[in-house]
DNA sequence: ACATTACGTAAGCCATAGCTTACGGTAAGT
DNA sequence: ACTTACCGTAAGCTATGGCTTACGTAATGT
């Protein structure tokens, strides 16, 4: 239900944009869309996405809702990067040394 | 130039699933479209965007052009969600004690 | 009780992204 | 030289995503 298409939550710029705003300390929903070129709902509606994603939550605070980082979905996308990682290195190395010695049998 | 965007890169699932395939090795295009819902060209695309992004890279072989996953863009990738993790972390174990204390305070 | 503040959601509009088909270009095989 | 295989790109269509305005709701203050 949750953490679907953590990717998608954070390809969108503004949305990228109020996350990182969250590396700051935890905030409440006016709070950033004032500083924010959007307008509040939108904003709203970006909280909501990355909510879903697992990568925010919020806490009720009087009548205002402080939302701040959830390392849950911060944590898969390390997972997920990570399984590549190891072996797209490696690969990528033999991929460099292959093409250049190609190059010393193809001078020109 | 490169780099522009790379989690938007991964967020389309097609793309996404391009990506994963090439973890077991590099692939030709024809042969990572074979076994794709969508047709080539759309694979072709697809690739595009990857390379821009710095997640794939290709070599010519013969007629064919060979992907293979390029560390560049994931590296990069890490590095963005490193710069959250410890702060998250530690600020979230904050936030759910600070939570479950004050359920104290109101029992019910 | 009433006003105010802060927020989420619905409805609608518009730009963009992803797909298809069609086309052009390059490398190999005969 | 001609055909074939393989790929990238252009053009066009359609669905989706992000934005705005308008509205409804819950908590605090007076």
């Amino acid at each position: 239900m949750a953490y679907r298409n953590r990717f998608a939550a954070l390809a969108d710029p503004t949305r990228r944009r109020i996350f990182e705003r969250l590396k700051s300390g935890p905030q409440a929903v006016g709070a950033i869309a004032r500083r924010m070129p959007v307008s509040r709902p939108a904003v709203s509606q970006h909280l909501k996405v990355l909510k879903e994603a697992g990568l925010v939550a919020d806490r009720p605070e009087g009548t205002r809702r402080v939302y701040y980082i959830d390392p849950n979905g911060l944590g898969a996308l390390r997972a997920w990067v990570d399984q590549f990682w190891d072996k797209a290195l490696t690969e990528f190395k033999a991929e460099v040394e292959m093409q250049t010695s190609e190059r010393k049998d193809k001078p020109k």
